[in-house]
DNA sequence: ACACTAAGCTGAGTCGGACTCACTTTATGG
DNA sequence: CCATAAAGTGAGTCCGACTCAGCTTAGTGT
């Protein structure tokens, strides 16, 4: 049993205003609202942000967990109306559609990134395995290549994501998505 | 002409200092080093650095520039002695080389990638052009499609390159380039 | 040689953020 | 309804980027 009683109903319902504060600021792409400003618009004092998050960077890894569980749930459901590559082409490019929405949240996931944090670790897991689940269904299926995983593949999309440029931002994304998965077909046809 | 006479001697060489300074940090990890430290490292004092560079971004966008120069003027050689297609596998490997080498230097371009700034436009021009000067030659012996311009391969780079975690960055790195490059070759050959 | 001066250098100080903690308020169990 | 531990508060600290008033010196004209 670890240590954790349940938190007491004020301190839930202002840890969930800061988390919806802060993701609020992010995908309005103030991906570098101050904390003052967050707690502000949470209606909590600082000092109430920092009992709940140990820094600034823990409640920004916070928001993108959350956003994270959300995201890796859509594998599965994807597979039981598409064919695996499909299902991978979907789920590919929402999540470019995803960065795109809230230019703030790629800033965030960027600023993740910079870190050695475990808890983005633990992100890149749940995200590895969500694309495992599609590349092992394509493999299976002989449409996608058998040797690449899914941490690999989130490398790339990460990196595509993690970049937000003025303009025609998601077109180009979108493109080097689709390069990537012909990359990652080619693989399993061969011909040469 | 532009109002710029020749720096002074010892203005000149404080400024190569400071530079050089910042490389050094930047290539042993020490990718947030203060300017204090870079100062000090420099052997000359904080007001100095400043008198150079406009922030403290503004010194870290020069080094990266002075990066991108020499990278840039690979394509032409590499040109002369494979097959456009070849060259390219080189290229691209060069840079996700060149981003592992330097820890530090793979974060201050994702540093000026956080930036709106002219100056890191002018490198992804740059960038783009040598690109595409590899990428048209590939088109025209039409071993590599030839509706893919050197900004969107620079994007995808650039994002592969971004990222850098601990162990085994480098091979997943040249794993996702070998599949962006099979990718640009499927457009060309197509077959279904 | 030498002085003159504008270019350059210095580093203590300002400023603006993230973060702290001594004190006050309040939810909840008995 | 009280006791009390959990939670909240916000003025204050800390630390880093950046400034500027005064000093130093390279380069130039004589």
């Amino acid at each position: 049993m670890p240590s954790t009683r349940p938190l007491r109903a004020d301190a839930r319902r202002n840890r969930d205003a800061l988390l919806a504060a802060a993701r609020e600021a992010f995908l309005a792409g103030e991906s570098d609202a101050h904390v003052d400003e967050i707690a502000k618009r949470a209606g909590v004092a600082v000092g109430t942000l920092y009992r709940h998050f140990e820094t600034r960077e823990a409640l920004v890894e916070e928001v993108y967990r959350q956003e994270v569980d959300q995201l890796c749930a859509l594998p599965a459901q994807l597979l039981e109306q598409h064919a695996p590559d499909e299902a991978l082409r979907y789920f590919l490019l929402r999540l470019v559609d995803h960065a795109a929405v809230g230019k703030g949240m790629a800033v965030a996931l960027e600023s993740i990134m910079a870190t050695d944090s475990p808890v983005f670790e633990d992100a890149r897991a749940q995200m590895a395995g969500a694309l495992d689940e599609l590349l092992q269904a394509g493999a299976a299926a002989g449409t996608l290549r058998a040797d690449i995983g899914g941490r690999t593949v989130l490398r790339a999309l990460g990196g595509i994501c993690g970049m937000r440029i003025a303009e025609g931002w998601k077109d180009e994304a979108v493109r080097i998505t689709e390069i990537l998965l012909d990359g990652l077909r080619y693989g399993a046809v061969r011909t040469s």
